[in-house]
DNA sequence: ACTTTAAACGGACCGTAGTCCGGATACATT
DNA sequence: AATGTATCCGGACTACGGTCCGTTTAAAGT
């Protein structure tokens, strides 16, 4: 009857079994895989469990839900593109101006948003996400209206930044409105402007 | 063998049948009230049929989905509030300067979002929807940005100030960064003001 | 090696959205 | 009024997301 932490270590996981890390690769590897090959909207939970070999009930353990495991493959896919505006080259990562590299930014977004609009629109709802992959662009929006000396409130104009980029607004101007790509492009930096326009 | 129609009448419905109407009245109605009495989530198809005295196959026959549904409750509950901003009084209605109007544009509709935002976000997805409610909103951002003089893709800019009023945002803004609504309206009236700022 | 136990597994089970088609019905025509 | 027919109705049926709980297993302690 020994006891077994004489200090509290705070936060410590008791760390994932190996079974459950092997299962959770083969589902991410399965949902991927179905996902690449018939399209996000046709992939059923039971089809990923068979593909990878495990029972239904250890999907939604490892993943909460069915957005929840979109949002995993995302959050996969989306960590080079984190990388690229983190330590990548410039104008997009840092090295350029914060005006340029704020320009590259939404261009770079709106791009990857759109070639990943399926997996974005079946990972909406899940509550860790969009957390993740959301905080991370307003955060690096924020520092660099930081940079720019911006005044006023820097998250909600971030925010003001950000919302037009977003799945169903851009869903609705270019599948509804007939808009096109460039057009938008040229409309959010029209937008950035105006909104580090009285700057300082 | 008679020719029914010797001038084709573009768009012309051979009018509804007067139990489908009835069907769809009824179905509104118990609609309206299981939402108000239970709220929209825990709403199910079948509860509106049985209340509504039809088959469920009826349900779908009228509004195509769930969604539809409640996109249907959302177009009648809206009404009123577009009513207030065609003809109510100033400032949000006519009379004020485009500018008042266009700042009591964004809180009203900030609020009426909130109020309804369990039936908004039920009602997302459905393909007739957003694009009533929507483009009203659209349409008299629009208009306002022209009387001011604005001068850019007007169309844009209306998007831009719109997206930011848009429930995912302001789920986010509100319930997960525990934002002031005081707050995310100052930060729209600010963002109105840089948008607006360049204008002649 | 043996015991213990907390964690993970699997798949039967449930509730709900959405489909389908044989039967009923409103409306026009005669 | 009788007839024809396009439309609508109803509810059984399917498919899928999500839950539950008895069983299995990794891994830490002895």
């Amino acid at each position: 009857m020994s006891e077994p932490e004489l200090l509290p270590i705070l936060g410590q996981q008791p760390r994932e079994r190996s079974d459950a890390a092997r299962n959770r690769d083969a589902l991410m590897y399965a949902a991927q895989t179905l996902v690449a090959r018939c399209g996000a909207d046709a992939v059923t939970m039971d089809a990923v469990a068979e593909a990878a070999g495990v029972g239904k009930g250890t999907v939604f353990r490892r993943f909460g839900s069915r957005a929840g495991l979109m949002a995993g493959l995302l959050d996969a896919s989306e960590a080079a593109w984190q990388a690229e505006v983190i330590s990548g080259p410039p104008p997009l990562g840092p090295g350029a101006p914060p005006r340029e590299r704020l320009l590259a930014f939404g261009r770079s977004r709106l791009v990857s948003t759109l070639e990943r609009a399926e997996l974005v629109q079946a990972a909406s709802g899940a509550q860790t996400r969009s957390y993740a992959a959301y905080s991370f662009t307003a955060t690096h929006v924020r520092y660099l209206l930081g940079e720019l000396g911006v005044r006023g409130d820097i998250a909600l104009l971030a925010t003001a930044l950000l919302a037009p980029l977003e799945i169903p607004i851009l869903h609705q101007q270019i599948d509804i409105e007939q808009m096109d790509v460039e057009r938008i492009l040229a409309g959010w930096e029209d937008l950035v402007e105006r909104v580090i326009g009285l700057r300082a």
